[in-house]
DNA sequence: TGCCAGGCCCTCTTTAGGGCCTT
């Protein structure tokens, strides 16, 4: 048995954004973070903040996040949360559910307030595309249907979003553990998993044997 | 409701196109 890990791979923050839209290049903000942070295999501090992104949501995204005008009218703005975001973050390495997504809208609320993050990012929907070709599909709700995972019932809401989120990776972490004889996965793995081909995964893991 | 974008990934591919996933 081979144990991969490395000095810094036990604890990793996973978050989720509800936004206005789809691209921060189109002008869409952040309109909520949520994060919860995991240490070896354990959620053990959380965060979640609506924030004031300064102008009005359309009603396409009242009503698939539940987040109104009204709410947003009363919260914090979107620069003094993610400065306390920044100070949640801080250099741990982070993961989300189709990351590049979440990735795109962190860089750009952190440089509207000159923060940055010193971890990496990994991205469970490609890891899950990987482990679980057998799934229906890799969206979020659907893994975790497929998992039996914790859930409340909510979903995209960003606190609750990344509850899930950390749950499907720590299931697949423990999937990887019990199928390949490993004592655990370094978060550097994780990354590498999701740029091998879906075919190599078995044979991704014998190199560790 | 599903478009906007962008990266990944598959295939009837690579001199490309389209589905998936995120809000």
């Amino acid at each position: 048995m081979t144990k991969i890990s490395n000095s810094c791979a036990q604890t990793v923050v996973v978050l989720d954004f509800e936004t206005s839209g789809l691209s921060p290049n189109q002008g869409d903000r952040a309109i909520e973070v949520g994060a919860v942070r995991i240490e070896d295999g354990v959620i053990t501090d959380r965060f979640q903040r609506l924030m004031n992104p300064g102008r009005r949501i359309d009603g396409f995204i009242e009503s698939y996040t539940g987040i109104t005008n009204a709410m947003l009218a009363k919260a914090a703005p979107c620069a003094e949360v993610m400065d306390e975001f920044a100070d949640f973050i801080g250099d741990d390495d982070l993961v989300a559910h189709n990351a590049s997504f979440d990735q795109r809208f962190l860089d750009a609320e952190l440089k509207r307030v000159q923060r940055r993050y010193g971890g990496s990012f990994a991205c469970s929907m490609l890891a899950a595309r990987r482990l679980y070709p057998g799934a229906f599909n890799h969206k979020l709700g659907t893994l975790v249907e497929y998992k039996a995972l914790p859930n409340d019932g909510s979903f995209h809401r960003a606190l609750a979003d990344a509850e899930m989120t950390a749950y499907l990776w720590l299931a697949m972490l423990a999937d990887i553990e019990r199928d390949h004889a490993l004592e655990s996965v370094s978060f550097e793995v994780m990354q590498q998993l999701t740029k091998v081909p879906k075919a190599s995964v078995d044979k991704f893991f014998r190199r560790y044997h």
